[in-house]
DNA sequence: ATATGAGCCTGTATGC
DNA sequence: TGCATACAGGCTCATA
């Protein structure tokens, strides 16, 4: 399931194929994705020429040159392939955006958690970004604003960390490890942490997310990068799905626990 | 205000 | 072997 290294894995992945391009057709095969596609969508984007492809948090953001922008969310299961324009569709293949160069951008969802809307500027302003935390590779983003922000909340931390507003792009997978890396208990309230530790938590945080990009996205059931080939950081998570085996750091013997209807693991010894 | 739970959806894995 | 059920997950909305 793509978390923000596969977003932005995927991101790098199109740029070359879809930069500068002109838009010859936006085809929509089913609109019932996590919202419904707006009816007309295919007129307005239809002619336009793409100047900008950007992320903000798991939404990638291709802004055409009326300023205007498509929003795409790859939700759970979504992927985004090039091809050839005359390739047949296969099953979950929802939308394509066609250029008059002659590739298309293809977007597969079979489970349809994934979005497609389309924004005029300012984009930021989009009900669905303008709530948004900080990016976690961002400037705006470290242990002290964590700290800050964590003042009184009881919640787990675990919880809290996977809050949007808190930062973006960090699900399940990545809080799992971060909080591991730092060494802190995921059930402990948000709120009574020291400030040491969330620095060190932020800098697990930054750390676990550029060595996900860096190898490619993590490949779980379904998500493979724009050219087919998959991620492969899966090989490296060090507490995620590794419940009953032993910690790699001291050995102890990793737990899974529902913290926030999310399966956790943990090392109940080394995270306190 | 924060915190929790439901619901969306379907492929995959498990249990009988 | 086949079928039924549980589970996974990001995100928003509703409720406490």
């Amino acid at each position: 399931m793509p978390e923000l290294p596969e977003v932005e894995t995927t991101r790098r992945g199109i740029t070359p194929h879809v930069m500068h391009r002109h838009i010859a057709a936006l085809t929509v095969r089913e609109r019932r994705l996590r919202w419904p596609v707006s009816d007309g969508l295919e007129s307005r984007v239809s002619g336009r020429r793409v100047v900008d492809v950007g992320r903000r948090a798991k939404y990638l953001l291709i802004t055409l040159d009326d300023d205007s922008t498509l929003i795409l969310h790859l939700g759970m299961s979504g992927s985004l392939r090039v091809v050839a324009r005359d390739t047949a569709p296969q099953p979950h293949d929802h939308v394509d955006l066609a250029f008059t160069e002659g590739a298309v951008l293809r977007f597969n969802d079979p489970r349809r958690f994934g979005s497609l809307h389309h924004a005029a500027a300012p984009v930021a302003q989009h009900p669905l970004l303008a709530g948004l935390g900080p990016e976690p590779l961002g400037a705006d983003f470290d242990g002290d604003w964590l700290y800050e922000r964590a003042r009184g909340r009881r919640a787990p931390v675990k919880s809290f960390l996977m809050d949007n507003r808190t930062v973006v792009g960090v699900g399940n997978i990545y809080a799992t490890e971060a909080l591991h890396l730092a060494g802190i208990h995921p059930g402990r309230p948000a709120g009574r942490i020291a400030r040491k530790r969330y620095h060190a938590l932020g800098e697990a945080v930054v750390a676990v997310l550029e060595a996900a990009i860096e190898a490619g996205g993590t490949t779980l059931r379904d998500f493979s990068d724009v050219n087919g080939r998959p991620g492969y950081f899966s090989q490296r998570l060090d507490v995620y799905g590794r419940a009953g085996a032993p910690c790699r750091r001291c050995g102890g013997t990793l737990r899974a626990r529902l913290i926030g209807q999310r399966t956790t693991a943990f090392c109940p010894r080394c995270q306190r």
